[in-house]
DNA sequence: CGCGACGTTGATTTGCCTCAACGATTGTGG
DNA sequence: CCACAATCGTTGAGGCAAATCAACGTCGCG
């Protein structure tokens, strides 16, 4: 079953007794998604965190010029979830689109707050997860103040080589923010050494 | 005294027993810094929280040609730490440095995971913080995508209104990721209109 | 006082974007 | 299963935002 995912998933950072996996197992559901479909446009509330069971997702907004720019990539075993629109219950600049056929298990606010209120241990599950996002989401930036076009796509080929197969250089492009036409002469010029 | 500006940053998200506030009281250390001198250096490893009580810090890279670049100045109420090296144990590769002479509170990470332990209330104090600066950090990193400097600018000026009297302008161009003599052209620009 | 950080300005360069065009591939509806 | 559309990758010509390098005046500070 899909919420043995979930669990095992739960597990590497924090052991669980049966209760919890019980409320887990009655507070969660099972979503299937297709290629393209949509977890949240801009516009709505973002309502839940989802759980990357199977399939990808890219999170993204679009700018006023009518652009998407890729915040992340979110495959097996990933959060995926706008937390700015999640929190403020404000509607949501962001996309969460499937790259793939998916399947996601989403939780919904009053369930992730019943499971903080009642076992802690989720709190820090959690804190330690976005902590380690947050790193990442610094060195990320960093590197765009710090590096050029080319050196981000081979970072980005050095941290992410199991997306290589699964995303289009359009997309890879857009997460590392430079135009796919760009990106083309890049490897063009890469592959002449 | 000090802690009590801690304590009450605490009380902000959570409530706070006399037995906790002794614990605090007892766990953190003080510090008076100098202007220009360093909470952390490049090569050290990040061992504490900072909680800045007076004054102010900035928190950059120095990249391989040499240049700085500023993640975040943290002022009055803030914390400052380099979060991947306080958890890897490995060398950082950041620097924080006074912008003014300052206080602070540090607390150890051995201590830092006592609290953790025994009052699982700090995992949600320190989620709920770092997931608003998560939020930030991703609005920031699409800006730097979407936006020209000049944009930047501006909206550095909206959201952080507070710091423009206590920074130099080389430190602002630094912190939105262009050159301080372009900044400058910038700020000619808008004062022409 | 003198030195180093800061801000400014000019001339030049460059990394990356824009727009346009084209073939190859993928996917989709009839 | 084929035909057509949409997406994707590539290439060229031209343009622009921002960097670079250099010079100079000001100011605060030790």
């Amino acid at each position: 079953m899909e919420i043995e995912t979930l669990i095992m998933h739960f597990k590497a950072y924090l052991s669980l007794n049966e209760e919890e996996i019980q409320e887990l197992s009655s507070r969660v559901s099972i979503r299937t998604i297709k290629r393209r479909q949509f977890l949240l446009s801009e516009g709505e509330k973002c309502k839940h965190y989802n759980f990357v069971v199977s399939g990808c997702f890219k999170m993204y907004k679009i700018d006023p010029a009518g652009k998407e720019h890729n915040l992340l990539f979110a495959c097996e075993n990933e959060w995926v979830t706008d937390i700015g629109s999640f929190h403020t219950e404000k509607p949501s600049e962001l996309y969460i689109e499937a790259i793939e056929p998916s399947t996601v298990i989403q939780i919904k606010k009053e369930d992730l707050l019943f499971f903080y209120m009642n076992y802690p241990k989720f709190d820090r599950n959690f804190r330690v997860i976005i902590e380690d996002k947050f790193v990442e989401l610094q060195n990320r930036l960093l590197q765009t103040f710090s590096s050029t076009a080319e050196e981000r796509y081979l970072s980005f080929l050095d941290q992410y080589p199991h997306l290589l197969q699964r995303l289009p250089n359009t997309q890879i492009a857009s997460y590392i923010g430079i135009t796919p036409e760009f990106l083309s002469r890049i490897r063009k010029e890469l592959s002449r050494k």
